[in-house]
DNA sequence: GTTAGGG
DNA sequence: CCCTAAC
């Protein structure tokens, strides 16, 4: 019934408390331990994750390793380095019969992980076992993959049994039900945690020399258990150190590995935002740099530190990850645990965040994270429509964010997703598009209408890229409800892109010359000035719709009006210089202003100092005199005091 | 509506 | 330059 579920928190305070006393002797030894402590969490019937009670949590905190026997509840214990050492200090309780489990789950850094606690021979072979080291092989990864997998396949019932221990292995059988008072249930499920682990089968103490450790020699004492690890039935357990770097990960495999991180779905699509969760999540309480633990093409890599530990390379299977994740899932089908996620969710500001305290603390956390942008995750919204909907795929960007993402289907699978429409008018005819897609807070798509626009001017401009492209008519659009897709697709981004790139020259002719430009000293390098045709700040196409600024290179006098301007009025003040200096550049927002500023500064600091030779541009960039560069260095400065 | 910053 | 959060 039970699963368990390891939520990071920065329960780092707790397991100082008691950590940090017992293993007092071993901590100059103790080099690698980072200290991660997750949350406890508990995982009901109905997939929904309960976090533990301060009873359980104290629980855990006072005894070191609790595993209530005919307890309906299971406390797992996941030691890291430090506490694994400990754990040869102390007893360690192990109990059958529970219906719930607690586990602590390690992090990264944690030097060795008990990953299936239902396989009772991973607490024999691998809390008992310290003698008998077996180096960690690929070999045994396999073996332990394979494990795994029939493990998932026999269901719970393989791991179900919870072998008392012998009381000489130091580990104790408790069978007192002190802590937990709940319903006892013959416990199914026990430990499941989403990642498969490999276990170091050897403890830490063993290693560290270290005459005092009594416990690990009692351990060892066990002949039966070792010869058994020393078996196939090595523990499952990995070293994960480092910082995972997830870069590359999709953003469906980054909720997931957010998932099986913090034991929550999230749906936030930001792929920054998710990154940066992850790997606070994973390095949260730790002061350890982060370089190893990577995540590549669907591997959890772990990179060899130049720790004197035994073995650090271990890859583990994201499909593993998978598996686990959606055994986990099981009891309660993946959409239900869609829907409990999300209707657990507040809907804040487009984003979707969590009310638990431990979003306000994550955020806490974070040095003041710039919200995610929306753009990023209606787009990304966009592309769960699409993963849900498409059939028809227009290549683009989106795309290839999601792809490859074996979990997509998980999470997204939900056909039963409520999706809220709304009509769009488009081509004259309205189209019933998913609400969340398309909600633009501020001006309208352009491109949508620079798309209708460019309809007609496509039609007299053949061969342009958007013609191409966009495969469809209006009669199209209008009539086919199930061709949205692909109207959304092409209205997005990748296409606006597309079309404002490869069509400019089009533009060019089409656009009525406006404004001609009056600047004076409008005799700039790049020579634009011939074929710059619409200077007015908002070029604007026949259907109205607005496209990109033309590039318009900053003239010196420009340049030097923004320097003037910014000793004038300061910098910052970018309306202000705009009004009074470029009033007759109406094609230089305040935004421009204050980007050249900021590119000003870039360039200045970047050269003067050293460099002497005046000015080394990058090519093509305006040559911009020694002496504004040092007037823009010295206002930059005095600027900033 | 402006400004700050990331992209 | 664009985009958008934050003022």
């Amino acid at each position: 019934m039970g699963t368990v579920v390891g939520t990071v928190e920065d329960r780092r305070d707790m397991f100082e408390g008691s950590a940090q006393t017992m293993i007092t002797p071993f901590s100059s030894t103790n080099q690698i331990g980072n200290p991660v402590a997750y949350k406890l969490v508990r995982v009901s019937g109905d997939g929904s994750l309960v976090p533990a009670t301060d009873e359980e949590i104290l629980e855990v905190n006072e005894t070191d390793i609790h595993i209530a026997s005919d307890a309906c509840q299971t406390v797992g214990y996941l030691a890291t380095d430090e506490e694994n050492s400990e754990v040869n200090e102390t007893d360690v309780h192990i109990a059958s019969d529970a219906c719930q489990t607690v586990g602590y789950l390690p992090a990264e850094g944690i030097h060795s992980r008990l990953s299936q606690l239902e396989s009772s021979e991973a607490i024999n072979s691998g809390l008992l076992q310290s003698d008998n080291v077996q180096p960690y092989t690929d070999q045994y990864n396999e073996e332990m993959l394979l494990k795994v997998e029939k493990e998932e396949r026999l269901g719970n019932a393989h791991g179900s049994q919870m072998p008392s221990t012998p009381p000489d292995a130091n580990i104790q059988c408790s069978n007192e039900n002190n802590f937990f008072e709940e319903d006892q249930v013959h416990h199914e499920a026990l430990l499941q945690e989403p990642v498969s682990f490999s276990m170091n089968v050897q403890n830490e103490c063993k290693m560290n020399e270290s005459d005092k450790i009594e416990p690990c020699s009692n351990a060892a004492a066990s002949p039966k258990e070792t010869a058994f690890s020393a078996a196939a039935q090595k523990p499952d357990f990995s070293r994960v150190r480092g910082e995972i770097c997830l870069d590359n990960l999709p953003i469906k495999a980054l909720q997931e590995t957010f998932r099986a991180t913090f034991g929550r779905e999230t749906t936030v699509k930001d792929k920054t935002w998710l990154k940066r969760r992850i790997a606070m999540g994973l390095i949260n309480s730790c002061d350890v740099p982060t370089t190893n633990l990577r995540v590549k093409d669907s591997k959890l890599v772990v990179n060899q530190e130049k720790s004197n530990d035994v073995t650090n390379v271990v890859s583990k299977d994201m499909g593993d990850d998978v598996r686990a994740t959606k055994t986990k899932d099981a009891p309660s089908s993946t959409d239900h645990v869609n829907g409990h996620s999300n209707a657990s969710g507040h809907i804040l500001g487009g984003n979707l965040y969590y009310a638990s305290e431990d979003y306000s603390s994550e955020q806490r956390a974070a040095k003041r994270v710039r919200k995610p942008t929306r753009r990023y995750i209606e787009e990304l919204s966009e592309t769960d429509e699409k993963q849900q909907n498409d059939k028809s795929m227009i290549p683009s960007k989106d795309q290839s964010l999601s792809e490859k993402s074996e979990v997509r289907s998980i999470s997204v699978s939900s056909g039963k997703r409520i999706t809220v429409t709304r009509m769009v008018s488009l081509a004259g005819s309205e189209i019933e598009v998913p609400y969340v897609s398309h909600v633009r807070r501020s001006r309208p798509r352009e491109n949508i209408m620079a798309l209708m626009g460019c309809h007609s001017i496509c039609l007299e401009n053949k061969g342009s890229a958007a013609e191409s492209n966009l495969n469809f008519s209006p009669s199209q659009l209008s009539s086919e409800v199930v061709n949205r897709d692909s109207v959304e697709k092409s209205a997005s981004r990748p296409v606006q892109k597309e079309f404002a790139t490869s069509d400019e020259n089009n533009e060019e002719h089409i656009l009525s010359e406006v404004d001609q430009d009056m600047e004076p000293e409008h005799i700039d390098s790049s020579g634009n000035s011939s074929d710059d045709n619409n200077d007015t700040g908002v070029p604007i196409m026949q259907g109205g719709a607005l496209r990109r600024k033309h590039h318009r290179a900053w003239t010196l006098s420009e340049v030097t009006k923004l320097v003037e301007g910014v000793s004038k009025y300061g910098a910052g003040k970018w309306s202000e210089i705009k009004k009074h200096l470029f009033s007759s550049h109406s094609y230089r927002t305040s935004v421009d202003l204050k980007d050249k500023w900021r590119n000003l500064l870039k360039t200045s600091f970047a050269q003067s100092p050293s460099n002497s030779v005046g000015s080394l541009k990058k090519h093509g960039s305006m040559h911009i005199p020694m002496q504004i560069l040092l007037r823009v260095r010295e206002l930059a400065e005095k600027q900033s005091q």
